[in-house]
DNA sequence: CGATTTATTGAGAGGGGTCAAATAATGTGG
DNA sequence: CCACATTATTTGACCCCTCTCAATAAATCG
């Protein structure tokens, strides 16, 4: 089942027969769970680790007077924390944006994968790593890129976040999010984002439509949204640690 | 000389003698850079860890247009990458903002302290994740927050990050930002920037000169940055780890 | 097919940006 | 320690990107 988690760790590493049959013992415990659920709530200390294995969810925090920013989206082959092994209370909140299916990992199970495979433990560091650059990324396009910026960086992130693990069709992948997340996402109210989308659509750049996204031309997206995708890092930079045939 | 470090560190659990003198010899090679030098450059991929030791430093990363954004602030006991163990290339350049001391670690030496120091191993994975709570809480600030909720924000957590590492005095830090850096850290322009420190200063919140912060009314400031300090995680979440003694 | 959520569009307002110039602080060489 | 150059701060006037408020249309769902 945690098929996407592997595709996606492969972009670091080669694993081994074994190490993927770890990976796929670990998600024996399967729950699902319905569209606009918290999985995880702020100040929580989940005893287990919990693998998104279909659906997407998010990180948010909500601020006391009900503002709130969408931190990092989780898609299938994420972790929803992960951290709790050493930090005592989780300080935000994990939602699903669709429904949902995720694994619960004991952690004790996923400790003794680590101790026993040591490739899928560098792999892990590799994709906790990646995971902070998304973050500081995220700076950068709240920081300094304008509304229209920012919507074009964050469909050339998915899209190529979603490509990693094979969830893309050509052109095209799934776009479940709707305009007032988008918005909570990127800082914007839902109306503005309604507006760049129009620019988009109107400019060629795009089709979005059901819950799919196409890109027409990806270069030119990537151009305007001055998408580099080297904070993904996907050449395959533990090469060194793959497994043999 | 890391007695910021494991000032920090020990925020999270307590140490060992025995701790405390391994992180004291990896400290042996120690650097001195000047003002607004570059420590790291985007792409980069340094054979050892620097550790800063003293002064300020930041990691930012700069679009092909030159707008730039600060993406985390580094102080004395942070590490600059600490990373490289895993990705080949740096996503950003780490630059300094103030003269600063710098140790450089082969990566081999702290390799070998985490085998034989579990609880340092422990701590650091805390740091590690207490600075993703941190970069979590800037994607809020800068998509949620107001120019003065921004500025207040900052403050607040500068000023407990400080006072985290001994380097506070009563209600006065010291704050060697320019105007422009704390632009370029919350995504503002220096003009703005200026134009909320003349309204914090006319509200009596906040006194800045000569590069030194000084909070008149903490609770007051952290009310109008809507801080909660919960994400710097300084609850002492791993005393079940601490040393005897 | 009615009910609810989501998307779309318009008009008006404001927070923060831009441009420009003056003042103050800091640094440097003699 | 001063004269000068450089960097940093401060302030004003004007503008624009994005927000707010509001109303309508379109999807989606039981």
């Amino acid at each position: 089942m945690p098929d996407h988690l592997i595709r996606k760790l492969e972009h670091f590493t080669r694993l081994s027969a074994a190490d993927r049959l770890a990976l796929h013992g670990l998600a024996r415990s399967v729950r699902a769970v319905g569209r606009h659920q918290d999985l995880l709530r702020d100040g929580d200390s989940p005893r287990h680790v919990s693998l998104v294995l279909e659906g997407w969810a998010c990180r948010y925090k909500q601020l006391e007077d009900g503002r709130r920013q969408i931190v990092a989206h989780v898609l299938p082959g994420d972790f929803c924390d992960g951290y709790l092994l050493v930090l005592r209370a989780l300080d935000h909140a994990v939602g699903t944006l669709t429904p949902v299916r995720v694994a619960e990992i004991p952690s004790t199970a996923l400790m003794e994968v680590l101790d026993q495979h040591p490739r899928i433990m560098q792999a892990l560091w590799w994709e906790t790593l990646v995971a902070a650059a998304i973050q500081r990324e995220w700076t950068v396009s709240l920081g300094q890129r304008t509304a229209l910026e920012r919507v074009a960086h964050l469909f050339c992130e998915l899209f190529w976040r979603l490509r990693m693990i094979g969830l893309t069709e050509g052109d095209t992948c799934p776009l479940p999010l709707t305009q007032v997340e988008i918005a909570d996402t990127l800082g914007l109210t839902n109306v503005h984002v309604n507006r760049m989308l129009h620019q988009m659509r109107g400019a060629g750049l795009i089709v979005l439509k059901s819950k799919r996204l196409t890109i027409l031309d990806l270069p030119a997206l990537q151009d305007i949204a001055l998408f580099n995708a080297g904070y993904l890092h996907l050449g395959r930079e533990g090469s060194h640690l793959d497994a043999e045939g």
